[in-house]
DNA sequence: TGACAAGTGGAGTAGCGACTCCGTATTTTC
DNA sequence: GAAAATACGGAGTCGCTACTCCACTTGTCA
């Protein structure tokens, strides 16, 4: 993504301005969802709406630039807590830590949800990576009797999505982030049927 | 709601035309999210859009009415659901009933939220009005020990609203329920720590 | 049944937001 | 240090959507 269509490498200022729209975009996004227009991007970067067009030549993509970036963030810190002693308490703290950023951050949420299960062209290839480092520091967190077993990173993911929103809009983010937890514990022979569905 | 300003009552084909305006409303809104078109609600009503604004002089006020039917109906089910002779169950299959309608119906999720803590004035009354009736749900289960003792309806209503999320833009809303069951049983001794958070 | 109030429909208005175009400014290249 | 290539800025276009206005229709009441 730094070279021109002709090949070329971008020019020094191109390179600038885009790494300006790209931050400028995240924090827009973050703060007032995604419907936020492009001219309030620009303003904030400081640049010209032509600058914002000409590089992410649609609304679209540049929301996908920037949900990409999030989303790799997010496998980041995945990936650096999968080293962590305590698999469980990495799982854990990986968790809270996303919930309470998402609470902030509208576009986080929507990333999330967009990511959960299908992977749409916007998050193709980062979806799976997501995934992957979830599975990461889910599976030994499962392993060492910490997360129930009958569950996979989609699960969490959608989970994920899902807590960041109540957290996000309702208030009492605490209360529900403790629920989530206690649901995500191994359940003791709990053979429980609920024949609860509609 | 039934009177023109004047005090009068309101005309019959009047009376007919709101109550088609409200039913489109709820359908385009539930297919297509509340960012769907006042027209394209005219359209499917049968009427123009002239009689839409007529009834609700806003785009605001037309969802607000929408929301507001959502959440009555909602809150009826769960006082309906109040009087079953196993309250645990009670609890269950109206959390589950109303995550499974939210999967298809995006207006609800945002009902939801919105009811979730602040009582704006879109659902003022209503806000309510749902918490109370979950709260006549939810304690019986309390005391039966099928549902933990140590939330109340605000924190039910916001695990609601996160939960309908998850299942209606990713997929696997099963799992993610199950877990959320899970999460809200009695937790035995478990005086966990986790000292996860940021 | 006729007169008047109430309601209807849809063309028209206003404003906003995505996107284009091109004269000007900045980099790069030789 | 020009010339050529590249990028910039922002006024302008286009389409969409909430909302208004009013000539016409329908319901109500005596």
């Amino acid at each position: 993504m730094t070279t021109s269509p002709s090949g070329r490498p971008l020019r020094a200022d191109a390179l600038r301005n885009r790494a300006k729209v790209l931050a400028a975009a995240e924090d827009v996004f973050a703060e007032q969802g995604t419907s936020a227009s492009t001219e309030e991007v620009a303003r904030r970067a400081g640049v010209g709406i032509g600058t914002v067009f000409r590089h992410f030549p649609t609304k679209e993509s540049l929301l996908e630039a920037v949900l990409v970036a999030l989303l790799e963030r997010l496998a980041g810190e995945a990936r650096e807590l999968a080293s962590a002693p305590d698999p469980g308490e990495a799982f854990y703290r990986f968790f809270a830590r996303v919930v309470s950023q998402a609470a902030t951050k509208q576009a986080l949420t929507e990333a999330l949800a967009e990511a959960g299960v299908d992977a749409r062209r916007a998050t193709g290839r980062t979806g799976p990576d997501v995934r992957d480092a979830i599975g990461a520091l889910l599976e030994p967190a499962q392993r060492a009797g910490a997360v129930r077993p009958d569950i996979g990173p989609a699960e969490v993911t959608a989970l994920l999505a899902g807590i960041s929103y109540a957290a996000g809009r309702a208030g009492g983010s605490d209360d529900v982030l403790r629920i989530a937890f206690d649901g995500l514990r191994p359940q003791d022979a709990t053979t429980d049927q609920e024949a609860a569905r509609r």
